[in-house]
DNA sequence: AGGTAATAAGAAAGCCTTTTCTGAAAAGAG
DNA sequence: CTCTTTTCAGAAAAGGCTTTCTTATTACCT
């Protein structure tokens, strides 16, 4: 009646060896006879036996399973982070328990207690602050940890980033010789290091460089999604920007079409750069100029760093910034 | 040195009290005086005790995991499910370990074999075709099974759709009203359920009730992504075609796209309706007319399904329909 | 051939809970 | 005040595997 499973002990049986040798076959330890092993492989076969990996994560205290922290996979930029982490994940036998966050902390905190209640080997996460409560967890526990797309100023854990200072600069600067005097800047919130931190000092640094004067009106917060592009447009102009750099492609696209519904010609009295590079900066029209973040990438090599800290193996710098470039399409001249 | 874990036991200890009470108090099992309970809930919270999941995983045969079997989390259309799915887990407090499939066959069977082998407690699959491998697999594992968005004509796992068939007779119908008689139908491979049985039925049955013929070279097979969009366009401009039905929000962008860089006007010359109203259809100019699926609930009612199977509760049916409507947008009259 | 080293495989403890079975104490009934 | 019922809590088995410790066997030397 009950789901009648087959175990290493049936297996061991029909095979008419122990339980040790059935586990040694099974996790190809070399202390087996090739005849006996054929024996065990054949039983196995027949029985159709699957190891339990529940029981073996209790035995050995390996889950094979890494907890992966997302704000929102429906965002193209995370979930394209996501299949990088998976599919390294999957090549080095890992599973991916994945968890929305919408980057609420309190959901951010509760979720990662509930990863590490279920014993996962390591965890990537991605979100834009690191809080207290967060950073206290994460030292807590002796699960590695991997920010992807992330960053700690303080570099406690991992991290697979881009320079975002410097990518936020060059988007400046782009403009500035574009002609521009009115840059706007548009990020989520500027209490975190991401946005607050490295690409307002980006921002700055590159009005700096050109004697431009920094102007608040044209720094702007806002979350990120399409439908408050018409909104934060309609900031942009009271603010009398001539052209803005966003932080978020879905953002920059509402943006984009609001300018484009009112009759603005693009780029030519409006330029845009934006900073994701996800598929979405292809699709419209004019496509839009964006920083090139190695998106994939991010969260393949996030996920191989992981392995190596699950491996206790040497890991050359635990903070590693992948190369970035600009490129120019179509709503910048 | 290691990861010093607090176990059952060690609050069981210090609180003088068995395991089994502490397992009691723990698992909000009523037979506990109110007095002991708060001693050892003192206790747990003292020593930060966190039940460890892979044993109770192990003692219960329960995980409270279920497995997502994805083609890809990075195409909006399965995100928008996966958001469903992952918040009702969470609600019912599951989670979700995530794999991408690229709807290989391969792939999908030895993930599922996999996620059984981590003792999942059900699994929620999307992709178009069920192969006999995979439904083998279903049948054979006691494991409960939902479909998301996949349809199984044999109607043996539990499934949340809409009806893919009546929704293409109206998006053909549409175009049938706006005048046109060389209307193309596109989708993936025509050999699975979704695409060659209920789409093309709904598309031919459509046809035949205006009396409009069956064109064969209107009707082509292409993967779903963006940049195949430029070929798919010369095809069908090639075949003589004034409009398209598509089953994929991407490829209809990149179709749109090929169009409006010809210089082709929209809807004036061309028309075209989309089948899954991700948001991509909001973000083109002119906005994408497309069939609207509730995407996020087909996600959200399949999870909720899969939990009244796990707890083996009376479902009045193992196969739901959502409702779906067209919303006329800018890609046709 | 006798002794040592290397190899192959078994026995059993341990991983951390849940859960069943029992028993002791408290409550209720007459 | 005794006897039955209920409540509360402990002991111990069970869950399926890994891993350490041993031992039996085979191979290798001299």
């Amino acid at each position: 009646m009950d789901k009648q499973t087959i175990t290493i002990y049936d297996v061991a049986r029909e095979a008419g060896v122990s339980m040790a040798t059935v586990s040694r076959v099974v996790n190809g330890n070399p202390n087996v006879k090739p005849t006996t092993r054929k024996k065990v492989l054949d039983v196995i076969d027949r029985l159709d036996y699957r190891p339990n990996a529940v029981a073996r994560g209790l035995a050995s205290k390996k889950t094979t399973t890494v907890g992966v922290i997302i704000p929102d996979v429906t965002n193209l930029y995370f979930s394209s982070l996501a299949r990088g982490i998976d599919d390294i994940a999957t090549m080095y036998k890992y599973n991916i328990i994945l968890a929305n966050s919408d980057e609420n902390e309190q959901k951010e905190v509760q979720v990662l207690n509930t990863l590490l209640a279920k014993q996962v080997d390591g965890v990537i996460f991605m979100g834009n602050k690191i809080t207290e409560e967060l950073r206290a967890e994460f030292s807590r526990s002796r699960t590695p940890v991997v920010l992807a797309g992330t960053v700690d100023p303080d570099e406690q854990v991992g991290s697979v980033n881009i320079d975002y200072e410097l990518a936020t600069k060059d988007s400046v600067e782009l403009l500035i010789n574009n002609g521009h005097k009115k840059i706007a800047f548009v990020s989520e919130s500027h209490e975190e290091p991401i946005n607050g931190v490295y690409r307002m000092n980006g921002y700055k640094a590159a009005l700096e460089e050109a004697s431009i004067e920094y102007n608040e009106d044209l720094v702007l917060q806002s979350e990120y999604t399409y439908k408050v592009g018409e909104a934060v447009y309609e900031q942009l102009v009271k603010a009398g920007a001539t052209s803005v750099v966003l932080a978020d492609d879905e953002l920059a696209v509402g943006v984009l079409n609001a300018a484009l519904d009112r009759g603005v010609s693009i780029p030519e009295d409006f330029e845009i750069v934006t900073s994701n590079n996800s598929k979405l900066t292809a699709m419209t029209r004019p496509q839009l100029t964006t920083v090139v973040q190695p998106l994939y990438d991010i969260g393949a090599v996030a996920m191989r760093l992981l392995t190596k800290l699950m491996n206790k193996e040497e890991t050359d710098e635990k903070t590693v910034k992948l190369p970035y470039h600009i490129e120019n399409k179509g709503t910048t001249k």
